[in-house]
RNA sequence: AAGCGCGGGCACACAGUCGCCUCUUCGGAGGAGGAAAGUCCGGGCUCCGCAGAGCAGGAUGCCUUCUAACGGAAGGACGGGGUAACCCGAUGGAAAGUGCCACAGAAAAUAUACCGCUUUCGUUCAUUUGAAAGUAAGGGUGAAAUGGUGAGGUAAGAGCUCACCGGGCUUUUGGCAACAAGGGUCGCAUGGUAAACCCCAUCCGGAGCAAGAUCAAAUAGAGGAAAAGAAACGGCUCGUUUCGCUAUGAUUCCUGGGUUGAUUGCUUGAGCUUCUUGGCAACAAGCGGCCUAGAUAGAUGACUGUGCCAGACAGAACCCGGCUUACCGCCUGCGCUUAUAA
RNA sequence: CGGGGCGUAGCGCAGCCCGGUAGCGCACCAGUUUUGGGAACUGGUGGUCGCAGGUUCAAAUCCUGUCGCCCCGA
């Protein structure tokens, strides 16, 4: 399997309380299956993301993991933005396979021209 | 061999590619747990008066030892369960006091007398019925009924007397102690409940790393009140009283402000461990060796391949010692019982 | 990290302090009334008292552990 290889460090993630809210506030949304996809145009010059997992998901173990399955899928599809955004992803269901969590991302934001197409 | 009992260990492994966090001598190295969990206890650490006294409140509760400390552990005592190995136990005090014990029952804590039993006196055809006295053996109720069983004894009965069992008091021996064993004595006098209030003994100051400290930026650099008594009022971290400390400005109180980000605290510690010594053991001492996550919207993941028993419960957030709860299974040591064979 | 509260009938709540009978309102069912329905009236059904263990003669109530939900403070 061919992955496009990309870099992911901590520059890229949304670290503070009010960058959060200045992304609700004006964030258009893309709804999938099991991921809720919050992402308006960057406040700073690269795009930058967070991902957001609430108690209702369920366990510690079980939010960590559906963090980093969206993070992964985050990462495979930014070499293919087409501009600059943030990004919030929150998670909706307590289980998540990772190739269906990416394909129904990558439909949902193809509706909304954020890839290019391949 | 089967069925049990008590421990100990592991928690998918290996290889490759991409990605994340920390450290770095820039080659690389390290990177969640036995419970990291629940937050049920105990401590360290930090600040508040480096914390004193009383009351209130709370916790613990057979004894001794271990420990920084504990509600933990070890060893023992007693009681209970098991054929046994072994396991379980909030296990101080009810003659300090108060309360409660529904229904049933004569009576529920006071020694009383419902049905009874017996004697005497009267009455009657009649052991029919009435009165007085004695009695608590028997009856039914209840979770629980004032020692139990047997014999003697008696009008009927009764520790009234005796034997055995149980109990109280006292004493001797053993033991650090809990307690055990034995002797003497008392015919036996006072149910249960303290996970009801309570009494006794021991312990506990409060708050918590979002504690606390530093730096930068922004905002503010303000307004009002308090004057010689070290007295009152107030303040000094959150049950309360007391004690102690506390001043005229660089102080205290009220109003206003009290925001954002970064650094630190942050991982070398009551640390782990080989061996030796002491101890029944928990554990302690000595010598040597080792360094084992440190994030801060919160790092361990994804994919591919191989193998097998097909991978459970579950994610560090200041740090330790416990307890409790969750858990697919696998490996292993010691011991007990039963059966068979030798 | 710390603190507090609640789990009782299908729903909302009493009862718990001080232990012995589980009750109230709505809903549901049956009957009366009405031409029929609603309303009203009468009667009735329905509860492992979140779960497990303990104390007690006896536990919704007391104690311990545990599960779930909600709220508050820094």
């Amino acid at each position: 399997m061919s992955l496009p290889s990309g870099a992911f460090p901590k520059s890229k993630r949304l670290r503070h309380k009010h960058h959060f809210k200045y992304v609700f506030d004006r964030a258009k949304r893309i709804e999938c299956p099991s991921v809720r996809v919050y992402f308006t145009n960057a406040l700073n010059e690269h795009g930058q993301v967070g991902f957001i997992a609430s108690k209702k998901i369920g366990s510690a173990v079980v939010r960590n993991k559906s963090k980093r399955i969206m993070r992964e899928c985050y990462r495979h599809l930014q070499s293919n933005f087409t501009r600059e955004v943030d990004m919030i992803l929150v998670a909706k269901k307590s289980e998540m396979i990772i190739l269906d969590v990416k394909s129904s991302m990558k439909t949902g934001m193809e509706k909304h021209k954020l890839l290019k197409y391949e």
